[in-house]
DNA sequence: TCTATAATTCACCCAACGGTTAATTAACTG
DNA sequence: CAGTTAATTAACCGTTGGGTGAATTATAGA
């Protein structure tokens, strides 16, 4: 069965099994697991080396799979990079939709999304590595997926809403647009994150301990609220 | 000759020819002109590309030159990568020089310097492609590059003045790291451009009109000056 | 228990890739 | 102008890489 029916899955099988005992034993076949496997090794993968520098070889070592299976289920390794990005985008929308910023006081709402960016990046660097990979190559694999559109993220819309309260409490700035200040927030954490090997070498000073971290984020929300609050 | 000593060149042919006559006859072996083909090819194939998917091959092709002239002026690949990279920087490097911040009012120098930043991003791509190859390799090559560390720029000095001055004259705050400063102004370019197409595919917005350049360029600044001058 | 099908394995292909050997030729030097 | 050295070329090499064809085996359903 192809990747794409896999979300219809019933899982029938386990549901059946734990409602008898919770002894699970393990299938030796099990096209469910087969799949998560390859995509959890291929975005170590692929996050690791990029999309050119990625070896199929590996992602099926990794997930202790043979090689054919990755074709097998995903046809291609552009493919299979697809599948890994709309895995990670889906992750970070889900992710998001935790964070009930419309409960917060503008500012509040501001420095959690915020404080959020900064602590998944931390959290997922695969993240940065993968969009960096998607876009030397043009959005190529992004631009041909439905699933992506179809995932587009209610951020942007919950984002004005708050920049409309705060400027109507007289707290912020009018005018910000939500795509560019959006934009701003990641921009602050991603760069950072994703160059720190590069800056550390070309500043001779490690930015990837505790205590830059911190200096980081506290710097970022400076700038961010610094820029939002009316004067 | 090795491409560690071509900077010694003296170049005596093409100065005796010129100064005899303004007819350059142009050889048909040049060492010089030909690691500089080389060079300028392997910018662009190694910035489209990125390291693993760039091909020495289609290099040499570009550069209109017998691919062995690659290993007998750069080694290897990954040594025509590092001489890459050194030139970009002390590209960027001569670009700053220009600058003269020093010579403006703190203002007026920090919008200037994101202007260029802004500016020069915008102009040269593959310096922002092959900064995330090379952070994809976590810097590998800059790391054990003697060049760069002698290419350290001053700007950060030269930032740490301009703040100290605005601090005095009452207009900026106090208490700004240059580096996380420089780093932002940075970051709110590099992740802008960088990431243009996932974002134009995730947003549906075209990101790269001249209109939204603008647009970009002026929200930069008005966070940039928004964080830098006092409340 | 038989059968159909899905999951998995094995062995293989061949083009492309980074790199090399050795011969050749152009240009400087005495 | 001969001799030396540096620049360039042509042909080649071993390996790796993405991708396949076809056989095999486990599992679900009848």
């Amino acid at each position: 069965m192809p990747y794409s029916l896999v979300q219809e899955n019933t899982k029938q099988r386990n549901m059946t099994n734990q409602s008898k005992k919770t002894v699970i034993e393990p299938r030796s076949r099990d096209a469910d697991r087969s799949q998560l496997a390859i995509l959890a090794a291929a975005r170590d993968e692929f996050s690791r080396y990029g999309l050119a520098g990625a070896r199929v070889d590996r992602i099926a070592e990794n997930a202790k799979l043979n090689k054919r299976l990755i074709y097998y289920y995903f046809t291609s390794k552009d493919d299979l990079f697809l599948a890994v990005l709309e895995g990670t985008y889906a992750d970070i929308r889900q992710a998001e939709q935790q964070l009930h910023l419309t409960e917060l006081a503008p500012a509040q709402a501001i420095r959690r999304l915020t404080e959020f960016t900064w602590d998944y990046y931390i959290e997922h660097p695969e993240f940065l590595t993968l969009l960096n990979s998607e876009n030397l190559h043009q959005a190529r694999h992004l631009m041909r997926s439905e699933r992506i559109r179809e995932m587009n993220s209610p951020l942007i819309q919950t984002l004005g809403e708050i920049l409309e309260r705060g400027r109507k409490e007289g707290i912020f700035r009018g005018g910000i647009d939500p795509v560019q200040l959006y934009i701003s927030i990641a921009s602050l954490a991603y760069f950072y994150l994703s160059n720190n090997h590069t800056l550390s070498a070309v500043f001779g000073r490690n930015l990837m301990t505790t205590k830059a971290h911190s200096e980081r984020l506290s710097h970022i929300c400076d700038v961010i609220l610094g820029y939002v609050l009316r004067d």
